[in-house]
DNA sequence: TATTGTTATACTCTATAACTATA
DNA sequence: TATAGTTATAGAGTATAACAATA
């Protein structure tokens, strides 16, 4: 009952339902989060792929249409689409690569890049973790890096 | 650097950035566990949407179209069509009930029964937790509950 | 009159396949 | 020939509005 009372060692079985119910927990959690960033997104007038498209964009960096695709993991044809409506909100401008004139880059505009920055904020409002302290923040961090490839939790790369 | 390095008192600000980098990363985890469920779910032949209803429904209890819809967070005009796949593939029968004949009730069948335990093992399956120890497992799971609600981490409906 | 389930409809997201223009 | 972007198309998911049956 009380927080920590693990017993040093697990059963097979114990700790396949206990990994499953954390399982359940992080989907049923994830789709509370979502609910809120994509009311967050309809409020700068974006969808939710389109605000995604845009946050991972780079602002400093023309970023070529295929890339965007495999960073979205999702196929290029969607990208054509999600690029149309960036554009037209003078969000994004596409350029044709001067050294293979195959490929299209996707150059955030001013008003992208603020855009862009508002999106990043409603990807991060973390009401739902009002309830954590600091110190519970911090191991929270820790344990879903260590989950999510063992990296370091400061910046790399997967953001 | 190393983990559970957090000073004592944290700013604002670096709370503000440090919830903001956990909800991020939360997206992102739950992204690829969502890719992984519905590959399973593809294999039992449902949808991942229809995957969900079963595993909502009470094999216990017959629960009102209305009543699913709650629980899903949908509108009842979708639950129509999830249910007539559930009724198509065999897995669930719709009744109407004596009581309040504006009522239809939807009873899981002893297909739909197992199936539904299928559906949760799939929901249960936790490879990406493996990079964790017992307790760790243990400190996420509380953490979790604490974050969603609060309640206590044994089974308190909010499965 | 209010509510349940249904239907019709539309929009978003995503995938596949075929097309074009480059390379 | 291989690749980048586009187009056409289809299916899944979800929402709104109107309708029939029942309360």
């Amino acid at each position: 009952m009380a927080p920590t009372d693990a017993a040093p060692d697990l059963g097979a079985t114990e700790r396949a339902e206990l990994a499953g119910a954390v399982v359940r927990r992080l989907l049923h959690l994830s789709r509370a989060m979502r609910h809120d960033t994509d009311l967050g997104f309809a409020q700068l007038g974006l969808t939710p792929a389109v605000a995604r498209a845009l946050h991972q964009l780079d602002p400093d960096r023309p970023v070529a249409a295929r890339e965007l695709a495999e960073q979205l993991e999702c196929d290029r044809s969607n990208v054509t689409a999600l690029v149309d409506k960036l554009e037209l909100a003078g969000l994004v401008r596409r350029q044709v690569d001067p050294t293979d004139r195959r490929l299209k880059t996707l150059v955030v505009t001013d008003d992208g890049r603020a855009v862009r920055g508002r999106v990043h904020e409603v990807m991060s409002d973390a009401r739902l973790l009002a309830a954590l302290g600091d110190d519970e923040l911090a191991t929270l961090r820790d344990l879903l890096w260590k989950v999510s490839d063992g990296g370091c939790p400061e910046e790399c790369g997967g953001e």
